[in-house]
DNA sequence: TTAATTCCCATGATATCCCATAATATCCCA
DNA sequence: TGGGATATTATGGGATATCATGGGAATTAA
């Protein structure tokens, strides 16, 4: 199984191209996944994911009474998500939404996090690192439960 | 599986045309599918999507009481439903009815919802779009199961 | 006719393609 | 184990294609 993990920074050009990680590249590539990214719920920064994961959002809708408001909330993921078309050199176009959301300019920063990906602020993920340690070292770490993989809590996306 | 996904805003002209999204049209092109149109049942907005959701509607009613109020509810959807048709440049007319019920004027918001997609009076769907992503922020996000995936969503034969 | 549609072409903005380059990482072989 | 050769990667720029949009002319409807 391969994952997204670690973190890269990258330049995003004054046409608004930014290069993906050659490691997240190589991911899909291996998968013959297109990428797909959208905007975080809770947050203020991209997810990026593979077509799985939409396909999910896309068939728990189908699956869920049409007037839930859990249903206008994936639908709000949805109608966020884009697939993005690499360029020759691997890189993608984000579009004024995508920037405007995430607050980027001329840097972004990629956190890997297993099945999926953020793309953040570059100053702002390392506040929010910084004070994830923080927490850590008073709070001490949330137990990880490992041999049983418990499906519903394991990861649900994002955030 | 190609689906309608982001959200696109584009103007109405004063002839009453209106750009389908490139990237609708690509999957509705790709599929040798007509667009079709209805008004919503539920929101202020239109609806688009391809024949064969307006065939799962007709087969719902086939298979429902033909006396139950259910059946008129999808009836009431058929009846505003509109094939429509494209001009060389990929746009479509609304009619006055549409414009009326959707209340738009000068320019219409497509939000890509996976199967379908909605048109919206843009500032009306930035408002819902933000409460739906307050709500997110406060209810937390909707549970998606995970593990087990619905085999037929996920085959993608292709590239 | 009058109004409204449909067809065709023009245009500016912007995304995409293709090539170049510098820096870094990887390979290869003595 | 070095250290030069080669490949990969991130980044940039010019040329080209696509897209949204607008308008005139031809066609149809009322």
């Amino acid at each position: 199984m391969d994952l997204f993990l670690s973190t890269f920074e990258h330049r995003i050009d004054k046409k608004g191209r930014l290069s993906v990680p050659a490691p997240f590249r190589s991911v899909l590539e291996r998968r013959r996944d297109p990428l797909y990214l959208f905007k975080s719920l809770t947050e203020p920064c991209l997810e990026g994911c593979g077509p799985e994961r939409i396909a999910q959002i896309v068939d728990a809708i189908d699956s869920m009474d049409s007037l839930s408001s859990e249903v206008a909330t994936l639908q709000t993921m949805l109608s966020s998500a884009q697939e993005m078309k690499l360029d020759s050199e691997g890189r993608i176009m984000l579009n004024a939404d995508f920037m405007a959301f995430a607050e980027l300019n001329d840097a972004a920063l990629y956190a890997g996090i297993g099945r999926s990906f953020q793309i953040w602020l570059p100053d702002r993920y390392r506040g929010r690192e910084a004070e994830a340690r923080a927490r850590a070292k008073t709070d001490g770490l949330p137990r990880l439960r490992l041999g049983r993989t418990n499906p519903t809590s394991s990861d649900n996306g994002d955030s």
